[in-house]
This record gives structure tokens, sequence and C-alpha cells, in this order.
DNA sequence: ACCTGAACACCGTTCAAGT
DNA sequence: ACCTGAACACCGTTCAAGT
């Protein structure tokens, strides 16, 4: 494993790419700690000061890294709730599925998505990009508006209370306050509960 | 600052404790990254290995820190809830409203108290103290319940739900997601969904 | 424009030795 | 039982120098 060394060209072409896979698959596997420049950098077989041409820190990293997770949340929210067959209130339902098991499955990177701690000048990009990812919940509120099986009301600040009551089932089962398999359960009956209050 | 160094006894007869109260305030003050073994002993006038006879490693204090973290949760929660002059919905609403100023006031310890990663032997203690912080607003909806004001159900999961979406609309505020002079709004918005969804 | 290598100041952790 | 001092292996960050 340490002699790994490819045989990179001088100018890898692709490092910033490369720098942010490789991030995020330690992130994964073990935890925000080992996510280390050096070890980066080792594993990609570069010197431990080439990183620094493409985040000005580790923290621009983990920024990066995080911007990077919204993103994918956006692309599993948007997957479980596109489906236009089922109905909508099923579709909500999926799409809280699919949020608490992003979550749940990706726990270190969704923690990092949620952690107050990011380079002050990427506050800016940081809430776009939460923003997008929960966009396809507000959506379907929307919709459900339209369709008269949401009750009126500011949609984004309804969707912001559903929002936060994910992230929080969600961050309490990571912490295991809430075990893994009572997860399911816990957002459908937090969902039959928004619904009972929403609904018209 | 740096000649600080007290004349303590070489044995300090209490170092347990005041590692506590400065890692607790470096915490506040700087952040989780500076709560540093070093930085705490520096801090006190002690060896830099003096801690390790009070806690195996960062992570151990980091735990302890959070554990002592939710009995001081705990205390301000049961002020704000056991003032029984006060009306039951209100005193849930003060509680809500607690909680989540505790955890604006608090951001890092906050944030400590809820991250997933703790040595695994002090997984036990870590639960105990957090669904000890919690009884309060438990006790709260159990006499809810006994004064027909809340429905029937099982009151752990129905104050879980409600934990949950203040632990949410809490870490979006320090993630500044949303903006903390919302928060009261916020808090007592979902409170008010909380309870269209559970009243009688 | 991008990468390297050496240097610096900081960590956590361990352990023999001191009180 | 509790603390010290030195040692070790690791970091992040910087910067002159190489391609």
């Amino acid at each position: 494993m340490k002699n790994m060394k490819k045989t990179h060209p001088y100018h890898h072409g692709n490092l910033r790419v490369e720098l942010l896979q490789v991030a995020q698959k330690i992130l994964l596997e073990k935890g925000v700690e080992e996510v280390t420049i050096r070890e980066i950098a080792r594993e990609i077989g570069v010197s431990h000061a080439a990183p620094q041409r493409h985040f000005r820190n580790r923290q621009d990293l983990l920024d990066s890294l995080a911007v990077q997770g919204f993103s994918q949340l956006e692309k599993v929210l948007k997957a479980g709730s596109l489906d236009s067959e089922v109905p909508l209130l099923e579709r909500l339902n999926n799409a809280a599925l699919s949020f608490a098991h992003f979550a749940a499955d990706n726990a270190a990177l969704f923690e990092l998505m949620n952690s107050s701690k990011c380079c002050d000048d990427k506050l800016g990009v940081m809430k776009e990009a939460s923003e997008s990812a929960f966009s396809p919940i507000l959506e379907l509120i929307i919709s459900g508006q339209e369709q008269k099986i949401i009750q009126s009301g500011n949609p984004l600040k309804i969707g912001l209370v559903l929002y936060a009551t994910l992230l929080g089932i969600t961050t309490m089962v990571n912490g295991e306050l809430i075990e893994r398999d009572r997860l399911d359960d816990f957002v459908l009956d937090s969902m039959d509960h928004f619904l009972k209050g929403y609904r018209y």
C-alpha cells in the first residue's frame, strides 16, 4: 500500500478532482480526523505541498467536500421525488426516506455538511448548495399547496421545519441516540405528524 | 499570558475538574480544534503529560465535556419548565426556547454534544446524559397527556420527534443556514405546528 | 501555471523517572 | 497515586527552488 506511487507526469492535470475523490473516500471510511492533506497526497502519490495550489488549507478542502455532499444529496432527493406516477404525499415520504438514508449511509460526510465551522468566504457557496439540495422538497410542498393537499402558508418556512425535523432525527441516529433500525419508522412517524399539522 | 504559571503543589489535587473547566472555556471561546491537551495543560500550568492520568486521550476529554454539557442543558430545561404557576403549554414553549438558546449560546459545545464520534466505552454514559437532559421535556408531555391537553400515544416517541425538530432548527442556526434573529420565531412556529398535530 | 523538498511550529501519546 | 521530561511519529503551512 505504501509503494503505490503511480507514474504521474509532473503536472497531474486533474489533481483537484482526484483530491476531492480521495478525501471523500477517506472521510467515509475512516472519519474526518483522518482526512489529512498529507494522507490524501500520499494516497495519490503527489507531494504533500501540492494540494495547496488547489485548496488554501485543510478547512477549504473540507468545505469543498461539504458542498459536493450537498449536490450528491440533491441528486438523491430529486430521484426520490421526481417520479410523477406516484401520488404526491407518497413522493414526500420517499424524499424524506431518501434524505434519511443518505445521512445514515454517509454519516461522516453528512456531519461535515452540517458542521458550523467553514471558511468565512465560503459561507455563501455553502448556503446556496444546501438550499439547492433542499429545493426538491420545497417543490413538493409547493405542488401540494397547489393541489390543495397541503395548507397554504409560506412554503419556505413549512419546508424548513420539515427539513429541521429530518435533520434532527438523522443526527440522533448517527449519534446512536436512536437505533438505526428504527430510522424509517421515526421518519414516517414524523412525516405523519408533519402532515397532520399542515394537511387540509 | 504565557508566564501565568501558578504556584501549584506537585500534586494538584483538583486537576480533573480544572481540566474540564479550562477545556470548556477554550471550546466556547475558540472552537473544538483549539481544545488541545497541551494548550489546556499550559493554561493550568501543569506538564502536558499530566492530563493522561485523568483522561485516556483527547477524545475521552471531549466526551466528558459533552456529558457535562448535557447536564448543563438539563439544568436549563428544568429551570424553564418547572415553574408550575405558568400553564403547561406555555412551559413547553419556554422549555423549547431555553433549549434553543442554550444551543445557540454554546454552539461549539452543543455541536460536540451531538457529534457522532465518541469513545465506544462512553456510549452508554453519553446516552444516559442525553436522555436525562431530555427528561424535563418528556415530563411536560406526560403531564400534558394526563391533563388531556396532548393526545395519548407513546410519550417517548412524541418527545423524540419534538427534540429532533428543535435539534434540527438549532443546528441550522449554528450553521448559519437560518439567521440567528429568526431563531425564536422558528422555534415558536414549530411548537405551534407540533401542538397542532398532537393537541386534543 | 503547477509541483517538490526542506523547514518550522505545532500536535497526541508513551514511558521511564521523579515526588 | 500523581506528575515530569524527553522522545517519537504525526500534522498544517510556508517558501524557495525546480519543470
